[in-house]
DNA sequence: CAGTTGACCGAAA
DNA sequence: TTTTCGGCCAACT
């Protein structure tokens, strides 16, 4: 575990239900706003280091993160609903601290 | 030690 | 509108 991580971490737990956001705003917000790559990285990992909401972040365009099968099932669980293109609408779930 | 890769982003074509 | 390209940086080969 390290610092980054954390920070990262400590955002995503951070983010409300029904709401999301993207990894390059969480990584602007957690002050690094270049490795966006690596939190999607750590998110990956995120499970190892305990139970975080790594399922509510997407792509900056709302499109759900491309390689990952869980994330639509879980985003409609937690209440976000998903438009027929499978994208999520920004306008009401993009979360701003 | 050098080259790829990746749950990405934003701008340009 | 979709595709391409460059940039960023850690981890892996």
């Amino acid at each position: 575990m390290d610092d980054f991580a954390y920070l990262i971490l400590e955002v995503v737990n951070e983010i409300p239900k029904g709401k999301v956001s993207s990894y390059g705003d969480i990584a602007k917000i957690a002050g690094y706003p270049k490795n966006a790559r690596k939190v999607g990285k750590v998110l990956s990992n995120a499970e190892f280091f305990g139970d975080y909401p790594c399922h509510r972040v997407i792509h900056s365009d709302g499109t759900l993160v491309m390689g990952w099968d869980e994330q639509e099932s879980l985003l409609l669980e937690e209440g976000v609903k998903l438009k027929p293109n499978k994208k999520v609408d920004m306008k009401l779930y993009k979360w701003k601290p």
